[in-house]
DNA sequence: ATGGGTGCAAAGGATTTGCAACATT
DNA sequence: AATGTTGCAAATCCTTTGCACCCAT
């Protein structure tokens, strides 16, 4: 337990140095919280985890440092909730699924992902930067606890 | 152009029937914007755009409508901007592209979008109910503006 | 010292809610 | 009358902003 927080607060610092980011407390705090906790986690739910840990930390730093983790490639944002943007700290093309009972959003990952090579170009001439696949619908939980039939 | 008008709110006073939906005077009007403006318009844009016509609209009742349509299938709500949800009359799968540059939504027709026939099961048995496939990037105007190369 | 990074409080927007009024059957 | 719909205003929630402080170089 100690040892895995410990190597993935280190590879939150490595991969922030690889980017030319300077490793703050905070900034290998919350991409180390994105990287053990894969549930999708909103601003509010990364605030409210490492809030103990760094009892100053403000909401400020949690939005500017996602949207900055997500504008280099070291996370993703997704905004499949209507009401809620969330990030994921795993950067590579992956289907993501919304349960509109739950709210919770999941991994797909036996979903193709679609996946851009490099810069992409459209036929209208668009330069393509990121893609985001999303299926929303009655996770398998839901379903169950509700006796909805396939 | 009157009777284009008159075609599209009649279009969507049908649309509106079929799904067992009373089409109200705020209800044809909503969806009929939506068919008559594919620029992927927000909230705010509906309210605008129909406010003269409707003086007494509410943004109540665009915000409740728009939700409606989306869920009973009149259309589509795509919450590819994190700060902006936007709503599209056409409901059928298609490819959204977003603009980080001017924030417009455009559809690509061109793209092939993945489409569900029928409910559709993943293999955790989550029940699919729909797809979005956003793309994220500059726009040909803006590449050309900014004089960005291929 | 100087620049980037952070925290705080306040402001700004977007969306929802409760309830009264209205329309339609 | 009864039900469903709408409008209004207030409340709520999410996110950003301005600025002062702090830390690291």
């Amino acid at each position: 337990m100690e040892d895995k927080e410990m190597t993935t607060e280190g590879d939150a610092y490595t991969r922030l140095e690889g980017k030319g980011i300077r490793p703050s407390v905070q900034r290998v705090a919350i991409l180390g919280y994105l990287l053990t906790h894969r549930t999708h986690p909103t601003v509010e739910e990364v605030y409210n985890g490492l809030s103990h840990k760094i009892p100053k930390l403000s909401h400020t730093t949690v939005y500017t440092t996602l949207r900055m983790l997500a504008g280099c490639g070291l996370a993703q944002m997704i905004t499949i909730d209507d009401h809620h943007v969330c990030y994921d700290g795993d950067a590579s093309p992956h289907v993501h699924f919304y349960c509109t009972r739950c709210g919770r959003v999941l991994d797909l990952p036996n979903e193709k992902a679609p996946s851009l090579r490099g810069k992409k170009i459209t036929s209208e001439g668009h330069i393509i930067l990121s893609v985001q696949l999303y299926y929303k619908g009655v996770c398998h939980d839901c379903a169950q606890k509700e006796h909805i039939e396939a």
